[in-house]
DNA sequence: TATAGTGTAATAGATATCTAATACGCTAAA
DNA sequence: TTTAGCGTATTAGATATCTATTACACTATA
């Protein structure tokens, strides 16, 4: 995995094991790989994986079965509910970019359909 | 202005000074505030203003007077050529963000629409 | 000429992030 | 009981960011 400059590392492996979770890739119950396998997958130290997977064991994605290692939530609206809390997060900030930009909401969804319909979205 | 955390302060005083530009608050051949100025206005240091003065001097988008200041470009065609592409990063960015949580460009265009429609895009 | 305002540079210190290394206690299985 | 795998904690050092401070050279103007 590759990272993206000037925004902690931590935050991204965060992103990253969040959206595994809300896409099925990790599913409810599932075991997360260790931190150290972690570690070696993201090429990245393990206090930089434990310090992502801290965050997400407080809000309640991820728990801890001690000796044995970090699960996924099996409270499948907790995750339903983050998965909506993320798009919509995307939606909010992405409205505010271009806001800033001089673009009406309106504007940005005409400048969204056109930029797909020309790049076919990537 | 707040600043994100996470984020370089001097990063996202570039990126407020470009949209300062592109939204023509400042405009071609006008003066920018000193970075002393800047400095005081945003709460930051005066370093901090002028790492970010210093690449938009390296892009062209400002230039140097000395001992008076700096000052927009008075290239028309660059300024458009930026904003421009502020734009199309923010479509870019969106849509590679939605993808990574499920979403095909035209669902994405949906939720936007359905999102702009249920709050006017607050 | 003297002064005020400008960009620029350099130094030192504080803080956050990341790495590296080591260690401890727990659990399951050989 | 021993061993391997797990989360967790701690310490030290490197790097980036940001602040604070001082200083220098340039320009316009009183």
């Amino acid at each position: 995995m590759q990272f993206q400059d000037n925004i902690p590392i931590y935050i991204q492996i965060e992103k990253y094991l969040y959206r595994q979770i809300a896409l099925g890739q990790l599913k409810p119950g599932e075991k997360v790989p260790s931190v150290r396998q972690l570690a070696v997958d993201l090429t990245v130290n393990v206090n930089t994986v434990q310090r992502a997977l801290n965050q997400m064991n407080n809000e309640g994605i991820l728990y801890v079965k001690r000796g044995l290692g970090s699960f996924v939530t099996e409270d499948t609206n907790l995750i339903l509910q983050k998965r909506q809390e993320l798009v919509e997060d995307e939606l909010s900030e992405f409205l505010k970019s271009t806001a800033q930009l001089g673009l009406s909401p309106e504007q940005t969804l005409t400048a969204l359909k056109k930029y797909i319909e020309e790049t076919g979205g990537d």
